[in-house]
DNA sequence: GAACTGACTCAGC
DNA sequence: GGCTGAGCCAGTT
C-alpha cells in the first residue's frame, strides 16, 4: 500500500503549480520520465487525496476535469479552478492553452 | 493466482 | 478526421 518514490515526485510537481495555472497528466508523467504513462500519475492523484495535493489543478490531455468525480461533489473541482480564477464550463477548461503549466517547458 | 479496472495517452486505421 | 486498440503499473476482485 505503500506509495512508490515518484508518488512524492508526483505531489511534489502538483505543489509547485502556480494558482489560476493547470496541468495534465501526461506533462507530469513526461516531466518526471515515468514509463508507467499517464495513468499512474492518475493512480498517485488517487493515493494523493487527502494530502496537501491540489489535484484540481491537474486534469487530461484535452482540459477536462476527468477527476471531478473524486471531489466528492459534481462541482467541487471546478469551483476550486474557478476560486482560482480558471474558467470552467462544461468540465472543460476555458483557454486551457493559456492556463496550462507545463512543468517540462515551465519549470525546467 | 489470474483477470479486470482505472483521475491517460499515443499510434494506427 | 473520428474511432479503436494497445500499453503502462498498481490495487481490487
Amino acid at each position: 500500500m505503500e506509495q512508490r518514490d515518484y508518488f512524492e515526485d508526483v505531489y511534489d510537481v502538483v505543489r509547485l503549480i502556480p494558482p489560476g495555472r493547470v496541468t495534465t497528466y501526461g506533462a507530469i508523467a513526461r516531466y518526471l520520465s515515468l514509463r508507467a504513462g499517464a495513468r499512474m500519475v492518475g493512480w498517485a492523484m488517487n493515493a494523493a487525496h487527502g494530502r496537501d495535493v491540489p489535484a484540481h489543478r491537474v486534469v487530461n490531455r484535452i482540459g477536462v476535469l476527468s477527476g471531478k468525480h473524486f471531489f466528492g461533489s459534481p462541482t467541487a473541482m471546478q469551483d476550486l479552478l474557478a476560486a482560482e480564477g480558471v474558467r470552467v464550463t462544461d468540465d472543460r477548461i476555458e483557454q486551457f492553452d493559456k492556463v496550462l503549466w507545463d512543468p517540462t517547458t515551465e519549470l525546467q
